[in-house]
DNA sequence: TTTAGGGTATATAGTAACTATATAGTCAAG
DNA sequence: CTTGACTATATAGTTACTATATACCCTAAA
């Protein structure tokens, strides 16, 4: 690997190697981070094959998330001591990277599982199903406090979603309390929360549910809510079940897939004794 | 969650709440990605609760890299089924960037490896080791060819390393034939390589070697690497070790984390019998 | 010798997705 | 009635390119 003048690459030459449009290592040469070997009379620039390695240096920096100015700052006085402890930190943001994909692979692989139960049911039929024991993140108490408190806590639940990596990509549910329920007031929900297929060690307000749920669909949206929650009680009553403690509720069609309220599916999932 | 009038959230809250700039907010409106639920006669925006969803779905496809432009096209006109076949898409493309990082991190690794190798090496020192055998990748004969064609095969050779994903971030590597070693001629490469510790099937020029080396390092640029050859072969000559076939010389600190080419470091291993 | 085609150069403007700044209106508390 | 914290719009700046316009350079064929 002798740097033989030969050897020497155009712009253009260098670019199809380097897989980028000239112009860019124009505007890399602009910045000065990296710059060609050797400049002709002309102008011309002239690239050895030797500057290859360290374009894709700059490459996996970049795609590491470093800036170009971050690039060049560490370039200008770099040694092995500060690229090796440059690489120590990549390594470090790699493992984040990968473990914020896993999560993101885990989110979608829910939501796909999500859509795909719902293509394969019946959505006019009224089901008994007996579910197992399941790990729920459970908002704060939403119900009787004031409007702001409310916003506040719903927050809190979002915000810890997010931080403590609590957002599994199943759809938001909300629970409402049978004395809510016996009321008519079926919207008048305690908790929000969201499934979590593998739990953590260390999350509060986690809670399990287990037992037998009245399960039904409603098309439509928040407003037309009540008939389906009163043709699941007559239909309770007729199959002689009594009203458990909790009535589950879940968003599977909202308007992040669907446009007009009316076609919005939700699942109640009464539990029944 | 019925939609509470109360619950509005103003700009700056629903920014806290979606962690982002509150200017972003206001972009996306403007661009009509994400408009408020209702605006005042002030101008004043009010964001709902059940809008955060939405507006982590954005997130969500932002980080999967759709643009803007690509998340609007699909909210327009968005349904169960296209949101289920962007899933999809999306899910496949998880993959292979999950993949493209684990490749990163299996480069980092190694660039550390051999740093952390030199750092606590001996680089005065004259060594026989002995080497398993070893799979590299190589590239076309690079020797007694016209220097157009050389830069064309070390091109090939760069190309296919991306492309096959043989980059395993080992030192980039040189051939040299015993013929050549003999008459004095160095740095008359034979061939480049790359080491590739997991060997894949279905890639051509793989080619290993064993036995036993003479290994020492040289410190300095490529106008000075003779005298650190002539120093390991009168040692050789000294240990009663006869020329084996090739030798093999890898840059280990060069223009990537050196400044001045005088504190280079190649290491050359000379195979012996 | 000219000219056609490929290359090279610079200069400038445009792009996406923000981000910052300047200026001004709104609102509740002290 | 002023202060401080919020809101708004409008505009310019940012990064890392990318595209375009214009002009120079070079070789090889007509």
């Amino acid at each position: 690997m002798n740097e033989n003048p030969n050897n020497y690459l155009t712009t253009g030459e260098f670019a199809r190697l380097c897989k980028v449009n000239k112009q860019t290592l124009i505007y890399y040469d602009q910045i000065g981070l990296l710059s060609p070997i050797h400049k002709d009379a002309k102008g011309y620039r002239y690239y050895s094959i030797r500057q290859l390695e360290f374009f894709n240096v700059i490459s996996l920096l970049k795609e590491l998330g470093m800036t170009l100015n971050d690039i060049q700052r560490y370039t200008l006085n770099k040694s092995p001591e500060s690229f090796l402890s440059l690489l120590y930190e990549q390594k470090a943001e790699l493992k984040e990277k990968r473990e914020q994909i896993e999560m993101n692979e885990r989110i979608i692989h829910a939501k796909i599982k999500t859509l795909e139960y719902v293509c394969r049911t019946d959505l006019d039929q009224i089901m008994v199903q007996s579910c197992p024991e399941t790990t729920l993140y459970l908002s704060k108490d939403i119900k009787d406090v004031s409007s702001d408190e409310r916003v506040t806590r719903i927050s809190d639940f979002y915000n810890e979603l997010q931080q403590a990596q609590l957002d599994t990509g199943y759809p938001l549910g909300s629970i409402t309390r049978r004395e809510q329920i016996l009321s008519g007031e079926f919207t008048n929900y305690s908790y929000l929360y969201m499934e979590q297929p593998n739990s953590k060690e260390d999350v509060p307000y986690l809670r399990t549910a287990q037992g037998n749920f009245l399960t039904g669909f409603h098309n439509g949206g928040a407003a037309t809510i009540h008939e389906t929650y009163i043709r699941l009680l007559d239909q309770m009553t007729e199959l002689k079940f009594t009203l458990g403690e909790y009535v589950f509720e879940e968003c599977i069609y909202d308007n992040v897939v669907i446009k007009q309220e009316e076609n919005y599916i939700t699942k109640i999932m009464i539990q029944v004794f």
